[in-house]
RNA sequence: GGUCACGUAGCUCAGUAGGAUAGAGCAACUGCCUUCUAAGCAGUAGGUCACAGGUUCAAAUCCUGUCGUGAUCACCA
């Protein structure tokens, strides 16, 4: 359908290169459709970027001239408006759009038609939870904006594999078990008034957390200690902490089942909130068996020359002047050794990987530098192209940055689900639907945000339904179903009429022929609000549409089927976008 | 101090990969259900696009500088 842009640029193109005699670029033409259609913009405007506005006048009209000839079929007339070439179309070119959408059947998908994607593999790493807590409303960005990526890719042809890593090994999971045994001995979340699971395991880290801070105020005071440095270095429950972790990576049995215990715990109820979030990963990796490739690796660089050893036996690389630390000197390994293991152990298994994606907060961004620089330094032996971190900005709480690794002030998953649940029961009549609306509209008030952008999560402006928000989507999209139920009608095409179309309508079915644009858009731009905005946009046109004009009730058979064909491809559109973005999909509401 | 984001209406955010008169939602006010779902639609009001330069036919958008906010700068993951 964007074939006549396409010519149009063509023409453009070609007139002016007769007239420079020289390469033009696309830059110095642009192509706009009008949404708003008033009366001196028309419908599809070029621009050309030429210095003098003389000349520039004088090669509007030839073009304009020329395009009008080509396709008198679409084309009523042109005029030029200051810089502006406005072109005024038939509305037999609105009806061709409708048209171009039967004869594909009205299926997304073939009007998508990417087959060239079909080989190219993307892995995308999104949530990679720590085992020693629940999945909080940080996460809960993480997973929403790597699963919507994820679909996106996946509806343009690519295959996708949604890969998550489990952070099961370090010192947080052992300062878990060293507070298990100090305060929690024999201890169940059954016993603890049957809590969830993971919440349990989340107690047990900020019980550690809350006594390690004691313990360091006492030192403070003891030692006459300020600096916090040196007061960690006499902590008792650290050292405690460190020393398990040495048993860990030693294999100490006790150690393991312990570890596995408190796993096991987290791991169950992470997939209940999998659960409830519709979230499916296709692999699901292991810290805890990864490492053990980055510290092989390590070894490597270090014949290399690569990595160097410090005087302490620690294990360093060296990035912009400063040590970067690989192996502590007592030989465990860090976040890095695992985030280099895992891409080896990917690279063996996937072999060719097209584009591999990382979804992890901006907090990160000065690991990941160094990461891709060390990758870049073993170019002959780590062969990947295309590596990505895709990062976000922070979600903040009442105005305050979650600081989720030193307090217990997060928003955990589940809680936000509860109350959402509490909040939409008083709103809604329909007690069969809270979960889906509630979750749906989770879902899309953290999607509609850039990325790059913080959130400020507030219940009560959270907890709002008006406005851009899924329930406006879900209710156009109720709308419209329902008429398509009462009236269902074949793909035939439309014959040619002289009928107006309402600006209304012509919105609508501008905004159509975007789709494709948009979810490229969105990829490539690593953002889901884009789509997001659009079905947002998309949905306001209906329902303007919606209200003005008579569907079911026409008078006018004709107009009654072109309306029709109109609300089955937003349907669709709908609700392959509403499938994407995974939010509920409800008939009725 | 270095690096990276962000700064648009009272609030929350858009701004179509530099284009015409700056766009929504919330909150405020005014209309519209005898008519296909009013969880909706239409309208009023609200702006020095942080500030100052530069690039050009054209800048909220690109570049430079300043100010403000946040993140980060390693033996936490």
């Amino acid at each position: 359908m964007n074939k006549l842009i396409l010519n149009f640029y063509k023409l453009s193109k070609n007139l002016l290169k007769k007239i420079y005699n020289k390469k033009i670029n696309n830059n110095n033409i642009k192509i706009l459709y009008n949404t708003k259609f008033n009366k001196i913009k028309g419908d599809i405007t070029i621009i050309l970027s030429l210095s003098s506005i003389l000349e520039k006048k004088k090669i509007y009209k030839n073009l304009g001239n020329i395009i009008l000839k080509k396709y008198k079929k679409n084309i009523l007339k042109y005029e030029i408006k200051n810089n502006y070439l406005n072109f005024f179309l038939k509305d037999n070119y609105y009806l061709n759009i409708i048209n171009f959408f039967i004869k594909k059947k009205i299926n997304i998908n073939n009007i998508i038609n990417n087959i060239n994607n079909n080989k190219k593999l993307i892995i995308i790493d999104f949530s990679s939870p720590n085992s020693n807590k629940p999945l909080h409303i940080g996460h809960l960005r993480n997973i929403l904006i790597g699963n919507t990526i994820s679909n996106i890719y996946k509806k343009l042809g690519y295959k996708v594999i949604k890969s998550q890593i489990i952070n099961d090994r370090g010192i947080h999971i052992c300062k878990t078990i060293i507070s298990w045994k100090l305060f929690f001995n024999g201890i169940t979340p059954l016993l603890y008034n049957n809590i969830k699971s993971d919440h349990f395991v989340g107690k047990l880290y900020f019980k550690f957390e809350k006594e390690l801070n004691k313990e360091i105020k006492y030192i403070y005071k003891k030692y006459k200690i300020k600096n916090k440095k040196d007061a960690i270095k006499k902590s008792k429950l650290l050292k405690y902490a460190n020393n398990e972790l040495i048993k860990w990576e030693n294999n100490n049995k006790k150690c393991i089942k312990l570890w596995k215990k408190i796993n096991k715990w987290v791991y169950k109820g992470f997939k209940k909130t999998y659960k409830k979030l519709n979230i499916k990963f296709n692999e699901i990796l292991f810290e805890s068996k990864t490492y053990i490739i980055g510290k092989k690796f390590i070894k490597k660089g270090i014949k290399k020359n690569i990595f160097k050893i410090d005087k302490d036996k620690s294990i360093y690389f060296l990035f912009i002047k400063k040590k970067i630390i690989l192996l502590r000197k007592n030989g465990t390994s860090l976040y890095i050794t695992q985030e280099i293991g895992t891409l080896l152990y990917r690279l063996k298994k996937y072999k060719k990987i097209y584009l591999l994606i990382y979804v992890v907060g901006n907090e990160q961004i000065f690991h990941f530098k160094i990461l891709f620089k060390i990758i870049k330094k073993f170019n002959n032996f780590i062969k990947i192209k295309n590596i990505y971190h895709l990062s976000y900005n922070t979600v903040n709480f009442m105005g305050k940055k979650i600081k989720s690794r030193y307090k217990n002030n997060i928003i955990y998953i589940d809680d936000l689900i509860k109350k959402m649940n509490k909040y939409v029961k008083k709103k809604i009549k329909n007690k069969k639907k809270i979960k889906k609306i509630s979750i749906g509209s989770i879902k899309y008030q953290f999607i509609k945000i850039n990325p790059n952008k913080i959130i400020n999560f507030d219940f009560k402006k959270s907890l709002n339904l008006k406005g851009n928000n899924y329930i406006y989507i879900q209710y156009t999209y109720a709308r419209i179903y329902s008429i398509l139920k009462k009236n269902k009608i074949k793909n035939k095409l439309l014959k040619k009429k002289n009928i107006k179309f309402k600006n209304n309508e012509k919105n609508i079915l501008i905004n159509i022929i975007k789709y494709k644009k948009i979810l490229k858009k969105s990829i490539n731009k690593y953002d889901p609000s884009i789509l997001t905005k659009y079905i947002y946009i998309l949905s306001k046109n209906v329902n303007n549409f919606y209200q003005k004009n008579k569907i079911l009730n026409n008078k006018n058979i004709y107009i009654k089927k072109l309306r029709l064909n109109i609300c089955k491809i937003v349907l669709k559109i709908l609700y392959n976008s509403m499938k994407i973005i995974d939010i509920p999909i409800i008939k009725k509401i």
